[in-house]
DNA sequence: CTGAAAGCGCTTACAG
DNA sequence: CTGAAAGCGCTTACAG
């Protein structure tokens, strides 16, 4: 049966709740906020008349008066990609616990017109904090662009030093580093890196593996910079060296493109050519082989950058900055080269 | 250098453009609405002061006195499994696209309580409408408990002949049936389901598997039930009948999981066993062997949801519902049976 | 075309 | 413990 809307069903007021409980607004204000003592009596007759009417707060008038409301901002350049994605899950669902509202505004490019159409979306409306995605170029700019009216934390991968605002890390310069030294360790001359875009001219994650080359004194191979998606790795797998025996990927989803493409000329991975990941996306332990990659736990960083802007919006201090160190997950697609005849 | 938030810098508000611009209240609204004439010069004189002070319209006061606003809720189980996000990320680029924000609000099971913690948490805010990601049991209680005061629209795999609010779908119907018929017509005698949790009983997909089987005179094999994920699918392969050589999968990930446990135990695919995957994840086509599948535009699915949304806030008349047929994507992992010896 | 005034639904001093 | 009143920042009839 059809229900059409029905403006007879008109969304019950504190006003109808103080009519009903027949007692004055600003009684029925303190029950709900609970801010102001109000007899046992009152009370239960107030709360009889709430449920009655099915009564809710306005949230545009409680933001009007307070000047603040329980809302926080997400602001991302991506939703759907998995880091995004999994780092928004942790950011709702720790949110979601401490009783906020999650608002999401993606920016697509660093245009500033695109980063001052989306800042100002969202600082219209009574945000009491926002979370930026620091994850490419335009969270870095969108970072920088921020008024600072309100608290601010960065969700980012790599430790930045000359960040202004509190951040919440992943630490991939050394998750890069420790896969580049364990590729290393297993007898591999050196390391080619295959790399996703990044916030500035490198990732952490290609700074990590610059570093662990450098630290042992290995050629340090020409970057094959490449996108986001499986099929970016296809085609960057054609600029690879035919003596390339060990490949850090800046994602798993790269790191499939080049392992299809290898196996494609009959290269066997992990005999010929190791391949490492990073991220270690739902479907890495089921890749056949399965592949060896770089935990990155983006629920968690999702989690800890809300806890502490919560900390912060609670107790007006600023929160430091927190970093959390990927740990390798070490399967079948890495392994010591076969010598070659 | 670090700048602390300053309560010197007070937001603008309208007052203040009024008093820069040395005209009434009335007169900047009527120039930021647009809704009713202006003289060219104090238009100009107000643009500047708005510009100068940085100031934005607050979106609270704003909904307090319209009664409505600029953001749309989507109210999903999940924001990360890749249909879910997809339909996400295709709903919010479609609001953006209209000057919509948008709220995201989780609601993780269908316990009652949690339901309407869940609708109570939306419904406060001042929003134009709602989406509901109705792909699961949890969608489907939600959507039956909403208030009837705001424009809702699902958007929803199965088609629902039953549902009393507007539907976008993608036909998952059609898709198993079509995925059943293509595999029987490559010769095998029957196929096999692993199936994701649903909405009802049986998800869309299962009932089009069923139909085509039924359709062709074929025997039904039992369902192999199973979760959302890859490991999920490794594990309801232990279950597959020895006989089995034609398994349609309820997504992706469950038939890379399948893929892998049969691999491991020496079965070619798709010599021995053709697997179909649903969904056409970014990873289908690397596989190896790459995984056909039934290719599905959740993007697609949530602009069109936010399209008919859209329609309805601005026309005020319901909507109808609204089909997409999904399409058959052909790879290597399905093949006509190898004759058993 | 422009301004003064009322009102959206709340919260919170201010009196009692 | 309770109520009347002011005010949050806007929009929009109502007058001019």
């Amino acid at each position: 049966m059809l229900r059409m809307m029905d403006a007879r069903d008109r969304v019950p007021v504190l006003a109808d709740v103080a009519a009903a409980a027949g007692v004055s607004l600003s009684t029925v204000s303190r029950v709900i906020t609970g801010r102001a003592p109000v007899s046992e009596k009152t009370r239960t007759r107030v709360m009889e008349a709430v449920a009655r009417l099915g009564y809710r707060p306005n949230a545009a008038a409680q933001a009007l008066v307070l000047g603040r409301s329980a809302t926080v901002a997400v602001i991302a350049n991506n939703t759907l990609r998995w880091g995004y994605a999994a780092t928004l899950h942790g950011i709702e669902e720790e949110a979601r616990a401490a009783g906020f509202s999650v608002m999401i505004a993606v920016v697509e490019s660093d245009d500033p017109d695109e980063v001052r159409r989306g800042i100002d979306g969202v600082w219209s409306q009574p945000i009491a904090g926002a979370i930026v995605i620091d994850f490419d170029a335009v969270g870095a700019v969108t970072l920088a662009a921020l008024p600072h009216n309100v608290p601010v934390v960065a969700a980012s991968g790599a430790w930045q030093p000359e960040a202004d605002r509190p951040h919440a890390y992943l630490d991939d310069f050394e998750g890069g580093r420790q896969a580049t030294e364990y590729l290393l360790s297993l007898g591999h001359e050196t390391v080619h890196h295959v790399a996703i875009p990044s916030t500035g001219e490198r990732s952490g994650r290609e700074w990590g593996w610059r570093r662990a080359l450098a630290d042992a004194g290995r050629a340090v191979p020409d970057v094959i910079r490449a996108g986001y998606h499986p099929e970016s790795g296809y085609a960057a797998a054609e600029q690879l060296e035919p003596e390339a025996t060990a490949v850090l990927c800046g994602n798993d989803e790269l790191a499939i493109g080049v392992a299809r493409r290898l196996q494609e000329r009959g290269v066997s991975i992990p005999d010929d050519v190791s391949i490492m990941g990073f991220d270690d996306q739902p479907f890495a332990a089921m890749w056949v082989p399965s592949l060896s990659t770089v935990g990155q736990d983006f629920v968690g960083l999702g989690k800890r950058t809300f806890a502490m802007l919560h900390s912060w919006m609670l107790s007006n201090e600023r929160p430091a900055h927190s970093t959390v160190v990927p740990e390798l997950v070490l399967r079948q697609s890495t392994a010591t080269p076969r010598p070659r005849g």
